[in-house]
DNA sequence: TTGGCAATCTGTAACGTTTCAGTATATTGA
DNA sequence: TCAATATACTGAAACGTTACAGATTGCCAA
């Protein structure tokens, strides 16, 4: 009996507003229903009818509704890269998200960042995206060999991509650096060049890739009969200034090493420094082999010895495998490895 | 009259889904609209109907559904940070996302990142958010005096803050790094270390600071009497290859300068190498006073004279800022403006 | 007793989308 | 010719939330 004063009826063609699916169908003569299928190539609508709905749609710019879309499917078009907010010094973060974003450029999904800190459970924030559903996708860094994320998500079904393999025997995608190739390579190299006594610098113990570094170090030192001077007291992610003293402790000794192998820039740096605090010399007596994700170490001394690692390449790996997982692709093909360079000396 | 199989009523009690008003709704024995309400405090709702549904909500660990929110509301519940893809070598990009994400954490909000490349308009991506809808506040980079994105979202109401000020007569949130002082700092030091004929390595032309930087390097040399030497030809966006070549063309030459102010760490590895390609030592011949937003510049060159710009500040206080214009709150009183630290040298 | 009013609570509609169960029309097979 | 079937389209319901317009109850003044 009574009308309302906003009826249901208004087409949506008035003013500025979004264009709807209701806007399209007025347009089109077309029902809701018709248009929505239309614009994803559904069999059922006749080939003109399309032409014509995807035409005014493109026309009049119509954009999906993301958040219609969500409520009524699940579907999120959100990816979520999974971040440790404290650990990571010298911030290879900005060449994986770029990585990721080059990837879902044309895409309509959208990247969120998802933070945890130090203090925190590294599962509170994937159970908080699984649990609201606030993505498709996710990716996790800082992967551990028996790592309870991974197993969480593969339990709950949603796709994920780990930076760095784990080794439950389960299967999902991930993208790593050959680390194990890496530091055997370092190994060669500085035996190459006369060094016999090593140091490894190691990434931090409890995630996978150290266990991979550790082992390339160690087979490479026997396969070419060179000794490894312990250094456990130190890995990548204390501070620099840490980092600084222990090295500057250990050159000070006898028995020190005349060569190392680091597995990170910032950590390198340091390193660095503890050796010249010690009152010795790069390049005369000891030399540095060392990752590094952009080129500024051979800035710092021309005498390092480097082995580049690209993250953002890494981000855009990482991208493609979430999204190939979510497209319904096989995650045992979703994995891949970087092979690392040669290592560097300086050039010019 | 024919009922259907999976009919309306069904109460979300059964099995694992989340839970939504409706469960609550039938757990409490009230209705979605009074839970609904309860749940945000309206006053309209017994005190002790109140904590009931509060109580029980927490209990089952009720999350509001962002979907349902946000096609009902348009409340979007996110801050998109629009970046650049290409520019800044030594990303800082990290630290700002970390800081937002600092301030956002007890929030309902959740961090999307935005990205533009270099061939893109930067408006571009602002225009799709604000079309699209996508968020309900937006922080960006890289501003210009004349901010066409900034003028943008004014026009359409949507909140903001630039890292960065603009030179428009218009008001918004902000927060900078204050350029000014810090060249004129640098300059001043230099003066008092007995440098007087300074270059400066500006940031890239067009952006805000870049005119911020300049007027300070020029008042200050003029109060100190010392002077200019031209090197316009270099700004810190340019590959560490061009500026380190150029620094060394530069330092060739018989009038070259006794000392540098440069922007950004990464253009002072390049600097430092330039200087040192032409045979001149650091500290000796020449002093260099740098911007840096991690502490390795100190342990590059210990002679290096740093700055210490905390982009982690930045972050948090554009994050601020931003949630503050959403709440409401005056743009105007949502600017701020960093002072730098004083020229550290090398200590230790 | 009655009318008015405040205090609480509730049903319905709507946001934009997709899916389900149809409907109408044309086409085919016998 | 008629029924069966394929083709092309459509309305209604539902996802979870909030806003609007009531509805119910109890209490008090007249």
């Amino acid at each position: 009996m009574d009308r309302r004063v906003t009826k249901k009826g208004d087409d949506g063609t008035s003013g500025k507003e979004r264009p709807t699916l209701k806007t399209l169908a007025f347009m089109t003569g077309l029902g809701v229903t018709t248009v929505s299928r239309a614009l994803k190539d559904a069999p059922e609508i006749g080939a003109e009818t399309r032409r014509r709905v995807q035409l005014v749609a493109k026309q009049i710019g119509y954009r999906p509704n993301r958040a219609g879309v969500r409520l009524r499917t699940g579907k999120t078009n959100v990816i979520s890269l999974v971040l440790n907010t404290e650990h990571e010094l010298m911030s290879f973060v900005s060449d994986i998200i770029y990585g990721v974003t080059e990837v879902i450029a044309d895409t309509p999904y959208h990247l969120i960042v998802t933070p945890y800190s130090r203090s925190q459970d590294p599962l509170d924030p994937v159970r908080y995206l699984v649990e609201t559903g606030s993505a498709d996708g996710v990716i996790i860094s800082r992967t551990q060999p028996s790592d309870p994320r991974a197993r969480y998500m593969l339990e709950r079904g949603i796709p994920f991509a780990t930076h760095g393999r784990t080794d439950m025997g389960l299967v999902h995608p991930y993208h790593d650096f050959d680390n194990y190739a890496f530091a055997g390579e370092a190994v060669r190299y500085l035996a190459g060049r006369g060094r016999n006594r090593l140091a490894l610098v190691t990434p931090p113990v409890g995630l996978t890739y150290h266990g991979h570094t550790v082992a390339g170090f160690a087979d490479a030192l026997s396969e070419v009969g060179a000794s490894e001077v312990p250094f456990n007291t130190v890995s990548i992610d204390q501070s620099i200034e840490q980092i600084r003293m222990r090295t500057a402790q250990l050159m000070r000794r006898k028995d020190r090493p005349d060569g190392f192998v680091s597995s990170a820039a910032a950590a390198t740096l340091a390193i660095v420094a503890g050796i010249e605090d010690a009152g010795l010399k790069l390049g005369r007596d000891v030399d540095v082999v060392s990752k590094q994700s952009s080129e500024l170490l051979h800035l710092f001394r021309r005498e390092l010895l480097v082995v580049n690692e690209n993250f953002r390449l890494a981000g855009s790996e990482l991208a493609r495998a979430v999204l190939g997982w979510i497209g319904g692709a096989d995650p045992g093909t979703l994995q891949s490895l970087s092979t690392p360079s040669e290592v560097l000396p300086y050039r010019g």
